[in-house]
DNA sequence: TGACAGAACGAACGATCGTTCTAAATTAGG
DNA sequence: CCTAATTTAGAACGATCGTTCGTTCTGTCA
């Protein structure tokens, strides 16, 4: 009853790893096994279909950003520091994480923005979590006085998942070694305007 | 002679569509054949390969996007009404080839930032095209005097972009249907410090 | 109209996909 | 240590993958 769990999580783990550079729907069976020097069988008695596997993999990926992102920025002081420490924490992920090939949830949302189903349903439900997360993150930063009143949170969380986007983009597609001093510098942006504009957003 | 080119078009229209939803990698000569009703050999004796087909596929989605945004937008006057243009075709884009699910380029690059070889750079290129040639459009709009000398028009294409991505995602995988606004205000932000901030960027 | 090139087809290939079954190996508890 | 339960392996399935082959249509131009 031990074993069997353990395997379970070095499989999720590759499975991680595998879909950040080939996708959820890239990941496959077969290569998994032979990646782990499992038979096919004998890990996918693990779960009862593909699509278990694939949503296993979603939530361990999601459990693991939690522990490595979110948990470590959410232990920074309130205000600004911690709106702070959430995009450095958030850029700093692909150092932390360092055996995956691109954002696995960039892979997943792009796989999934045009297929309904409970793997999407999942992926939204996350995605919106995070947002949601940063927008309090962010509202309370307003409440300390530290950005101003007339900010609207929800906006900054979106602009921020923009910065976040292009970052990803810039640097692993275009390999461009600026790609984390032009993310810093919009989010410098970012965050002065909310401190002291009403008109930006 | 004639009859093949058009029926070439037709496969590559088909399959631009379908990997927008499917991604590149995702195409399957069986189903495009289907759903063009063609035979699967019929249709793979066009190109002499899946990666030929899928070369093809991405050149044929570039000229289109060239079309139907990037034309357009150049018709603007010089400055900044004319990276307002970029913005505001590149954002109408999804309403002017509504056939699409989500946008092409967005799965290809997610697809292929960790897959290396002619696919991967062939999009590279074109990715930096675009870019250059909005970095071009904002240089312009510098010497106009539209916007502020010391502004960075590589940080700015860079920021654009993001805004794009970030609307891409909101709109698409989150559903969100405040995800046109918010690329406005985060567009508007972006202008408004290109304007007179030497700090921004 | 006849001839020839080009376009489309149908069948088949080896490989791999997800999945199912049964048997063997391994592990855990009494 | 033995037994029962769990975990893995192996073989096979129908389906589909990209690709090849030879053949049959179908347009095009002399």
């Amino acid at each position: 009853m031990r074993k069997g769990q353990l395997t379970r999580q070095a499989i999720l783990q590759r499975a991680v790893q595998l879909a950040s550079k080939v996708g959820l729907a890239g990941l496959t069976i077969g290569t998994l096994a032979d990646d782990l020097e499992l038979s096919k069988s004998g890990l996918f008695a693990h779960f009862q279909s593909k699509e278990a596997l694939q949503l296993k993999t979603l939530e361990f990926a999601a459990a693991s950003f939690v522990d490595l992102v979110v948990r470590p920025a959410l232990a920074a002081p309130r205000g600004v520091p911690r709106v702070r420490a959430v995009f450095e924490s958030w850029l700093d992920w692909p150092r932390r994480d360092p055996l995956q090939g691109g954002c696995f949830f960039v892979a997943a949302a792009s796989e999934l923005d045009d297929r309904p189903g409970a793997l999407r349903d999942r992926l939204v439900a996350m995605q919106k979590d995070w947002l949601e997360l940063i927008t309090n993150t962010v509202r309370t930063a307003i409440l300390e006085g530290h950005l101003h009143p007339a900010l609207d949170p929800e906006q900054f969380a979106h602009d921020l998942y923009g910065i976040m986007l292009a970052y990803h983009h810039a640097s692993r597609l275009l390999a461009d070694p600026e790609a984390e001093r032009r993310a810093r510098r919009a989010f410098d942006r970012l965050l002065l305007s909310a401190r002291s504009a009403p008109s930006g957003n």
